[in-house]
This record gives C-alpha cells, structure tokens and sequence, in this order.
DNA sequence: TGTACATCAGTGAACGCGCGTTCACTGATGTAC
DNA sequence: TGTACATCAGTGAACGCGCGTTCACTGATGTAC
C-alpha cells in the first residue's frame, strides 16, 4: 500500500471523503455554513476536484442528506431489534428519532431542509423513504399484536413521525426551556406514551 | 398630503415597507433567498437606506421573524374565540396552525430556522412567546372544563405543539404523500384527535 | 515482461457575480427665537 | 411670519470578499498486444 506521509495524485476515495467533510463542515457550522470550497479545503484537494464525483454542489449536499437518513435507519433498526414488545419498540424509536436530531443537530437541519431538490436527487430520496419504511414496520409489528387497533399502518406511522419530528425539531429549534437531552428524552416519551394511548382507544373525536 | 406619482426624498414608513418586502421576497425565492440587496430594490431604494432602520441583515430578517409569530399568534386567537367548545378550540387551533404553516411556508420556514440568533433579538422571541401562550391558554380552558385533566398546562400545551409542528414542518418539506392542503389538514385532525384522546385517559404508558 | 496508449482523477489559475457594509454626501423636516 | 440651524433619512459610489464553476493541463493507472 501507499506510505500515508505523502500525499499521491489520486486520492483513493474522495468521493466518501468530500461527503464526510461536508458533513463535518455542516455540523460545525450549521446548516447554512456549507460552500463547496470550503470542503475542499477541509478534504485538502483543488477546488475543482468535486466535480469528477458531482455534478455540482446540489449533488454533493443531497448525498449528505442521503447519508443523514442512512444513519437514521441503522439507528432505528438497531433500536427496533433491541426488545421484543412492539409498544416498547414503538418508544424506543421515537426516543431514537429525538436522539439522532440531538447529536446531529446540523446534519438533521439538512436532511429536512430539501435545499437541494429531493426530486432531482433519488438516492436521498430513496434513503428518506426507507427510513420511514422502518417506523411503518414498527406500528405494522404493534397492529400484528394488537397493541394498536389494525388501521392504516402508514397514517399511524405518519402521525407517529409528526410528534417525534415536531420535538426534534422544536427542542433544535430551542423553543423548548429544557436545558439537558436527558429532559427533551424524558418529556418525548410522555408524548409518546400519550400519543399510543390514543391511537390505542381508537380514533373518535373528544367531545 | 403628498402627490404619490413624485417619489418623495423622504419615504414615511421605510421600516414597515422593508419588513413587508423581505416577507415577500422570503415567500417568493424561499427561505433562503433573502438578501438585503434585493429587498432593497424591492422597495426601491438605495442599498445603505436599510442601515438607517436595522443594525444589519439579521436585524431586519429578526423583524421579519417577530411579524411572523406576531401573524400566527393573531391567526390563533381568531379561531380560538370562534368556538366555546374547549376541545373543538384545540382542534381548531391545531389546523390553524398547519394552516398559517401552508399558506406562508417560507415565512414560517425562517421563523424556525433562527438563523438570526433569537436570543439576540428579543422582540422575536418575544413575539415567539406569545404565540405559545395562545396554545397554553387553550390547554388550560380544556382543563378548567375537564376536557383534559388537570396536569402542567405547559407540558401538554408542548406536546400538541410538537405534534402540529412536525405535521406542519414535514408537509412543507414534502415527506407526506398528500396531494392537496385538505387532505393534510384532514390528516392534522385525525392525528389531533388521537392525541387529544390519549392525553384525556391519563398518561399511563401502554403495555 | 515491456511498451504504447486510452482513460481516469487530479491541479491551479481564472472568470464573473452578488453580497454586506462603509463613507462622505445631500435633501427634507422640525424647532428656537 | 421668517430665518438659522440641528437633526433626521435618504443617496450613490466604492470596498473587499468568498463563492460556484470552467478551462486547459498533467500525473497516475490499467489494458492490449
């Protein structure tokens, strides 16, 4: 192999290597520090090496965000492997989700930003929705044993989302006069608990 | 009073009219197209005049930030004395907000994004903080008449926030599959419900 | 095994652009006497 | 009512900067024979 002291022409892997210095450009400098020089420099190559590996700078975030929701699948499936009672499932993944948004503050902005065309991007597309597709599989798991009444498993899914992303978000947001991510934690698996048990009782409207 | 065809040297209310332009601008280019320049000439004016009004860009995009949640704050009272059912409020409150969220996207966007410092810019979050408060007050009025019970205003107040929030943010960033504003709003009120009914029974969690 | 050559993955200089902000200025307004 | 003057709210030109992208190039690699 290469001895590591000097640099040869070609890189190896830049294009992983571009993609992690965004990702720690964008989570030391928040959501908008992102340029792609910037990360060339980070990356210590020419400003123009990038694009051999992307068409432009677009292209370089949304594999960033296609890495964010990447990372977010694997937590949520290690969490869903973690216990066997699908209720306790359904809030180890919400506390998962709220997780993630902490510890990667920036790089969560990013991937809900769509500041690059999800569209035009498909494999960050493609990662957002197999990301979702995990929670599907969690409430699908609880209607199977009946901790949840079997209706459409995506809508509870959805719903399940809107709070764990509406916390997220919030508490990122610093909306929220929590000082510890033990208490935003704690505070998400209230609303979680509530959240089950009124899916649990069905739907009707409170009078 | 003055012939409006001849532009006067002085401009009457250059702040407002700033604010106003920024909001549009914001709403038409998105989030992120806002530039003092380009406002400027939105409003006609020399490119120094904002400096006469705002500290600096962030100053006047706090501004734009403080009208924002002063509109939703206005937006949610309306509703909220449109009902004296306690529960209907709630409800209608939360669709007001995904409502206010989907009319003005960009607008609520950057309110969010705090990328003018809140703490800096205390009107803002001033303003921010009053929006709240309408949603306290909701919760309350559901708990003095039983519709909920008679735990931290705040907490609950938190969760349908966090709730309606995360519908709100996921459906403008187009994670959802619905197609029209109506069927998101009639998402909101499903999901509302199921909360509205899970926080009624208690908060025990499920098993 | 050796060589010619195509292809790939970088370099480094340059481009044009729009931005936020500062500066010395000037026109308009309001007030004191 | 008239005038002097301070203050306020604009102008217009200029600054330096970092950005995304293009271009002609060159060094390294892999393959055919």
């Amino acid at each position: 192999m290469k001895d590591k002291k000097e640099r040869p022409y070609h890189h190896g892997n830049l294009r992983a290597a571009l993609v992690e210095a965004a990702t720690g450009l964008i989570e030391e400098r928040g959501p908008g520090g992102f340029t792609l020089r910037e990360v060339t420099r980070r990356a210590r190559v020419s400003q123009a090496a990038p694009y051999r590996h992307f068409r432009d700078r677009d292209d370089l975030l949304a594999a960033v965000v296609e890495q964010g929701f990447l990372g977010l699948s694997k937590v949520m499936s290690e969490v869903a492997a973690s216990t066997h009672s699908p209720a306790e499932r359904f809030r180890r993944c919400g506390a998962a989700y709220v997780t993630y948004a902490l510890e990667r503050t920036a790089h969560f902005q990013v991937m809900f930003r769509m500041e690059p065309d999800p569209e035009k991007h498909p494999a960050a597309r493609a990662a957002a929705d197999a990301a979702f597709g995990q929670l599907v599989g969690v409430v699908a798991a609880c209607q199977e044993s009946g901790v949840l009444p079997g209706r459409n498993a995506r809508v509870v899914a959805l719903i399940a989302w809107s709070l764990v992303h509406g916390i997220a978000h919030l508490a990122i947001g610093k909306q929220f006069q929590f000082k510890t991510r033990a208490e935003v934690l704690r505070f998400a698996g209230v609303a979680t608990d509530a959240l089950l048990e009124g899916l649990r009782v069905g739907n009707r409207p409170a009078k």
